[in-house]
DNA sequence: AGTTGTGTTGAAGA
DNA sequence: ATCTTCAACACAAC
């Protein structure tokens, strides 16, 4: 589930933990996750390579070396990386292990003070690869393999509500679904997409051409304030997003509609409906989110 | 016990 | 072009 305020959270966790430091070696069972090169190509040019910074782009993660190099890495649905300190007591270690989604670890990339970072990943969807170029270049500039469609990234100064209403004007969909389009806005997934609507206090299945300047404007406060308190709270591990200690993130309990089928709106009381989007689940209340 | 659903997204098919 | 469906993979719930 790492959605923008998960991977925001592990960049700066990441950045705090590991920038300065330098790449030993890496270990995988699975170089299947490496994409555009061999895992024997990749270890050759880490090696021994300080990582400089640690970026993110909508749902991506950039991690700046110094060599002109920067790793590429989609969690996709299940990956987390998981820091293990170089003086590590046993303890620490096994609390972590403790928890089963901190044990499908496909990547370690050991630290030459000792210490390590570990890719978990349950579903192996997550991917790597290397890019040539700092990481900002790659923003400005971006590679052809999915990271250049990218949309506004919906934290930015750019991020008006002039801006959303100019995107949403030109989506016939639903508005969940639109939200959701990372070739719009960079970084909203399924959780926060119904999250932010409820917040709005607009109908997911309005199409986003029909909404009145009132409503975007509803909205645009709404991603800004949600995805805030997101990245405030270390994101949201419904199952198995853990941030780099391997513990859950602490939005759990301020979702209020995501996976509440059934249960009572918190602002109505009346009952939370799910139905599908594009095959996604989206929650919502009926009466709070009216469709007209 | 087989079927269905899960936070993502790219590729393939229509 | 643009839309829908499927596949990558593992597991829990029904």
């Amino acid at each position: 589930m790492p959605e923008l305020p998960e991977v925001e959270t592990v960049a700066r966790e990441l950045n705090k933990k590991v920038s300065q430091k330098t790449i030993q070696k890496i270990q995988s069972d699975h170089p299947k996750m490496i994409k555009g090169l061999s895992l024997e190509s990749l270890k050759r040019q880490i090696y021994k390579k300080k990582i400089l910074k640690v970026l993110r782009r909508g749902k991506n993660l950039l991690l700046e070396l110094e060599n002109q190099r920067t790793i590429w890495v989609h969690l996709k649905m299940t990956g987390h990386f998981i820091y293990l300190p170089s003086k590590n007591t046993l303890k620490k270690e096994k609390a972590i292990q403790q928890d089963r989604f901190n044990t499908y670890i496909h990547f370690i990339f050991y630290l030459t003070d000792g210490s390590q970072m570990l890719l978990s990943d349950l579903r192996k969807f997550a991917r790597i690869r290397l890019l040539k170029g700092k990481a900002e270049e790659i923003i400005k500039n971006p590679p052809r393999f999915g990271m250049d469609k990218l949309g506004t990234e919906p934290l930015s100064r750019e991020f008006t509500p002039q801006e959303l209403r100019k995107i949403l004007q030109k989506k016939k969909k639903a508005i969940k679904p639109a939200l959701m389009d990372q070739e719009s806005i960079a970084g909203i997934g399924n959780i926060y997409a119904s999250e932010i609507l409820f917040i709005a206090g607009v109908n997911p299945l309005k199409k986003s051409n029909a909404l009145s300047a009132k409503e975007v404007k509803k909205i645009h406060i709404a991603i800004k304030k949600v995805l805030l308190k997101a990245i405030k709270l270390k994101g949201t591990s419904t199952s198995d997003f853990r941030n780099t200690n391997g513990k859950k993130g602490g939005f759990g309990s301020e979702l209020k509609v995501y996976g509440k089928t059934g249960k009572k709106c918190p602002k109505c009381g009346k009952l939370i409906f799910r139905i599908k989007q594009a095959q996604r689940s989206t929650f919502y209340c009926a009466t709070c989110q009216k469709a007209s």
